[in-house]
DNA sequence: TGATTGTGAATTGTTAACAATCAACTTGAC
DNA sequence: GTCAAGTTGATTGTTAACAATTCACAATCA
């Protein structure tokens, strides 16, 4: 459980951030159908809040809704979609880059250095949910700073290419891309930090 | 009321897409509060699906929800983002076009020539929210016929733009670029009908 | 045998009541 | 008169029961 968030969030958020999370990571089986009465008896809660979670999810392009017949977990996008996402993403964490390199605080570097920590530490332990997890804080801390509307967009972009993460055990390559965004970031340096985030999109 | 929608469509989709046309026409006020309650007794419905819906209008940028506070209409987004955004949604629709157009059949050819008609027909009436409706309808059925998947992302992105679409009123213009875009993917000519997308996004 | 039609359990969709929260107003002390 | 605390009404959040739908399986018939 990364403590990387800091607002308060609703219940709905809460269950929406854990099932994505344990989605993009495999846990779930893709033939198993998901059942509103179960994950509500495992969040302890009743079957509304869960039902507007799946939906979320649903409209964010991690499962896939169909009326009268719950949910499945979506398969993942064709090669020639994926890169035309792929291409979306660099687009829009290149535009909030330039957006929120200037107003950066020294609170903003020092969240930066503290999910950089844990991704390390997750890394070393290979733990494949806690590196997600912290990989996508990080980029979305960027995305948030520039304009909170565009979170949405870029969550529904990413999460549908996630559903083939198939890099994260190149952990050596994880931290060291990270590194250098957040180094160039603290610089100040537009130029270089982009760079490195359009390395690390890939 | 648009009869170019024909799937069976859930009841919350019916209040997603009646309430989103609404707001991108500027038929509610950004002042006046939205009131579950009000929207159920509208529809007919209880707080339920309404609840549903103005959820999903929040994930997709048309409004923006609070916790406890329920949800008001969305700002126009900057113009650096609206830039950005435009600049999405054309890579977006071009790789549709070149994904659809060749499985595009003669049922195809003939509800975008529907949609033209009725565009068309709108326009005679100045019929803002009917324009809007087409416009997007037609927009729509490329994306649809190339990946369902991309749908949501398209629509969250197009909803943004239309915030501030205050071209509305040359219905000349809109008809004439509507129909380049017809008859160029219905003479399956991809240049053309690029060409007539991009100058149609703007 | 194979297709089709009932039947019932399981699941989703909707509703209405209740709980929690917020905003505005009133009250009262200073 | 002003400000603070308490009160009240309105609104959202959650729940559990009920309705509608789907699916699996068995019974029926050609």
């Amino acid at each position: 459980m990364p403590i990387v968030e800091q607002q308060v969030r609703s219940l709905r958020e809460q269950i929406v951030d854990t099932l994505r999370s344990e989605v993009l990571c495999g846990v779930w089986s893709n033939e198993v159908p998901v059942r509103e009465q179960a994950l509500a008896e495992r969040f302890g809660v009743s079957r509304g809040p869960i039902r507007d979670a799946l939906l979320q999810l649903s409209r964010e392009g991690v499962l896939v809704y169909r009326p009268n017949k719950g949910v499945r977990i979506n398969t993942p996008p064709v090669e020639s979609e994926r890169q035309m996402l792929q291409t979306m993403r660099r687009e829009m964490e290149t535009y909030c880059l330039k957006r929120c390199l200037d107003q950066l605080n020294e609170a903003d570097d020092e969240q930066l250095e503290g999910i950089l920590a844990e991704l390390t530490h997750a890394c070393e332990r290979e733990d494949i949910r806690a590196i997600a997890d912290c990989d996508l804080a990080l980029h979305r801390l960027l995305v948030r700073r520039a304009s909170g509307e565009l979170e949405v967009i870029w969550q529904s972009i990413t999460s549908r290419l996630l559903m083939d993460y198939s890099r994260i055990d190149r952990f050596d390559e994880i931290i060291a891309e990270h590194k250098a965004i957040v180094s160039a970031i603290k610089q100040r340096d537009f130029e270089a930090a982009q760079k490195a985030l359009q390395e690390n999109i890939i």
